[in-house]
DNA sequence: AATGAATGAGTATTCATTCAT
DNA sequence: AATGAATGAATACTCATTCAT
């Protein structure tokens, strides 16, 4: 009846999951957060196990439509700037669901994730390997492999976003900008 | 009396610990991993909670020594070499201590960590810090603000370990040598 | 659902925990004697603790209501009168709970019983008292202190109770009119 | 090898037993209490319900002499005098050994129990119920049946000492004093 | 659609006891 | 004689799940 049940379920789901993981968060737990019976989260969930995949897709869906808008069809496009798109749909990603952020790298192992979870992880990444390979092709990257370069800016993004939660600094434009700047240096060719 | 009883308890944790988190391990499977009983179990470890608590301060002590021992007294070294020197140090603790590294990425969060285990967090990113806060100083590497740096080099080092963790690539000489580049590029300054 | 669940779940506590204290009721026998799952017994009791102090209370207000319906609201009845109404009031509550009396007698100190337990302790003994101290006042009683008196009537109380439970003899009309006897003589003053 | 070994560990036993009964009291903490290991306790006991007999036993043993020693080998003392010296033989019991006494009620039922110390309750009323008697034979006492006059000497001892354990008095010579009257009462005949 | 009641299987932990030293 | 180490069985309690209503 209530339209919004489902959302409340997985809205809960995914904030207690990311606090404490999938075991630390039990289903009455779940069930209390979400306002409903433990017994009604089933009318609407099959099981635990279903519940966080659903909650996983979920949040994966949300970060590869951030990252997939951030990259125009016009290929003609620089990449320096291509690369800001990127790093900043990325940013205004964690900043709006930094819940599915804290989820997503929590969850990426785990064996209660199924085939279907698990094949998403590698498309997600898809647009950042799609601009780095023409980076490279143009010779505008680093002549490195194409994962030395991917890995470095996912890394150093993750870092940034990481110490920020723990309270090392706040997310703002500033530190987002120089981190930017860090990264592109990174893995930007040598060439001027 | 077997002197090694405390020590295969340890190792047991440390290895479901990262495996499957603090949630996720339950204390009959440590003690079956362990090669124990459970009850005997409790003749070395007070609570499941003190034993993740002192397998998080090992592993800690791991890598703040490895970090340490990178720091050259000497400071006159080159900056440049002295972050090489960083460098395989890390590399060299991910190879040799997978599981502790696995681990600390895993529960530098929790509820059932203690005051004293969080406070280890601190310390452990000092030498970074000092490398490149003398880096800063001496303009060898960017005008940028320190923890903007410190992040881009930390976050690309757990990068690349976890996308090797994960099966993209393996951790060899190569692809190490490939990041370290991209990262030293990052936060170098743009002087000759 | 069953409506009484809870009764029956009181019920069993009152009979284990009188027949064998505290520490020698298990849950799961206290589960099975109710008739459920262990695991359904925590729908309706928070804690083993909560239990007996749920019992205790219960235990001690059927005791308490007994002795107050005995001592009549019209204070001229005469002293050796009301004492007939009191001992025969025990003597109703001694046969008719048999396993409550039981229980008190067992469980007035411990550990487990909380503070408001306790505090029913002396509200409960008040009704005795006051007759006492009526009789001490009008000199139908003795002058000694009225702590001696009560002592010596609820002592045989306890007594005859005890020793009828233990098989020495039944708790029959003639062995607490006998009773009855002794103590009244134990506590009434010398006068004719 | 200590010689007190033995004794220390049925002390410690006669404490924690009379605090919290049998069940309550677990080997460790007997253990502790004697200031030995756990292990170590075996050595003297056979088990648990063997030393919760023997401490039964010993505790019985010390009541028994206190009122063996009480009645006077001369049938021909007074009664009254007779009442006097058992009464003060049991207060001067309840002093000596408090834990002995406290233990003794609490433990008057329980399972663990052997048949043998079960036997000896009965032996150890024998001194009083041979005093009553006589009293009733010589008709110094009421006419009521023997166990009636027992229930109610037994009865208000206990309860005195009880009451005196709980903190409502102390048992001092007055309180003692007090209570031997009205009980000499209860039971005395009704000639001068 | 929602839930109170119920429970088998599991949780961390303790206990009484044995045994090698 | 004494004990550290070990453990099977038990303890109080929780969980994920089902089902009748």
């Amino acid at each position: 009846m209530t339209p919004g049940r489902k959302e409340q379920i997985l809205d809960a789901a995914l904030t207690l999951f990311a606090e404490r993981g999938f075991h630390g968060a039990s289903i009455p737990e779940l069930a209390a957060t979400a306002g409903i019976a433990p017994a009604s989260l089933y009318r609407h969930v099959e099981s635990k196990e279903q519940l966080v995949n659903e909650v996983y897709r979920r949040a994966k869906a949300l970060l590869a439509s951030a990252l997939f808008s951030a990259v125009p069809v016009d290929a003609s496009t620089p990449l320096r700037e291509q690369f800001h798109h990127l790093w900043w749909a990325l940013v205004g990603f964690a900043r709006r669901e930094p819940r599915a952020f804290a989820f997503l790298e929590l969850h990426h192992h785990g064996d209660y994730l199924d085939a279907e979870s698990r094949a998403v992880e590698l498309r997600v990444l898809a647009p950042i390997a799609q601009v780095v390979e023409r980076g490279r092709a143009a010779g505008v990257l680093k002549a490195q492999p194409a994962p030395a370069l991917i890995v470095t800016v996912w890394g150093a993004f993750v870092g940034m976003v990481r110490a920020a939660r723990a309270g090392y600094f706040t997310l703002d434009d500033d530190m987002c900008r120089a981190v930017e700047h860090t990264t592109w240096d990174a893995i930007r060719g040598s060439s001027p």
